[in-house]
RNA sequence: ACGGCUGAUAGUG
């Protein structure tokens, strides 16, 4: 919890921490973690995670966490291999791999541009007792849609539906705009009237995507009532 | 109150 996100200045503390016979917690040094990836630090993470292992105290035994919050980091990175690596240490040292962490392996492979990888993946998973769930069809969907693959983005959307996943806000975003890019603001705006009868309210990267789509397609009028409609609704706009 | 998915603008490089 004494970090802030300033990793460098949290590490210091946490050394002084075990220097002075203190034992933080298998949290503590998972959210440490955590503070290198998301500063961009991904070397300084593997570092501190060499450390923790070396250490070989009970609390800073990697947990499954340590494992996955790396991963994303590596595949986010495009170090997809590296993340595989760590995968495999991770099963080696009795960790399982929950949904999260093969979805994040799955990303790292469509990062890449691996999509038959990914699709692999999603095999294992499944045949591993663990279905996909809405995070892992959203990231299928998110290369579909910035392939444009209108066909098969529209597909995946089905076959969420018939798997009893609905789709989230993140999904018709992501729709949205693929539609939106491609000038269909038709279809952009059937999504947009489908979403708020099914439930899932439009949020306020529904309305900047969409807004800008209208923009972007010289419907500056739709735009400004669109935009009144938020304003109403006392939505803040990023 | 430790991990995974979406938009835009600005800034930084």
């Amino acid at each position: 919890w004494c970090n802030i996100r300033k990793p460098g200045k949290a590490i210091e503390i946490l050394y002084e921490m075990i220097d002075v016979g203190y034992a933080p917690s298998n949290r503590t040094y998972n959210t440490l973690l955590d503070a290198f990836c998301n500063d961009g630090q991904v070397d300084e993470a593997l570092k501190f995670f060499k450390f923790m292992k070396a250490r070989g105290c009970v609390q800073s035994v990697p947990t499954a966490k340590s494992y996955s919050i790396q991963i994303v980091a590596l595949a986010h990175s495009g170090r997809i291999e590296e993340a595989l690596t760590l995968l495999g240490e991770m099963r080696n040292n009795g960790c399982i791999p929950d949904v999260a962490t093969y979805t994040e392996i799955i990303e790292g492979f469509c990062i890449a541009g691996k999509l038959d990888e990914a699709f692999k993946v999603l095999d294992e998973m499944r045949e591993k007792g663990y279905p996909p769930d809405i995070v892992t069809y959203n990231c299928f969907m998110k290369v579909l849609c910035r392939l444009r693959n209108v066909v098969e983005a529209l597909r995946l959307f089905d076959r969420m539906v018939e798997a009893g996943c609905l789709p989230s806000n993140h999904t018709y975003n992501m729709l949205i705009k693929m539609f939106c890019d491609m000038g269909q603001l038709y279809m952009a705006y059937d999504l947009f009237n489908n979403m708020e009868k099914k439930g899932c309210a439009p949020d306020a990267s529904t309305y900047c995507t969409l807004i800008k789509g209208l923009f972007d397609n010289a419907r500056v009028e739709e735009a400004f009532s669109c935009l009144m409609d938020v304003t109403e609704k006392n939505m803040r706009l990023p």
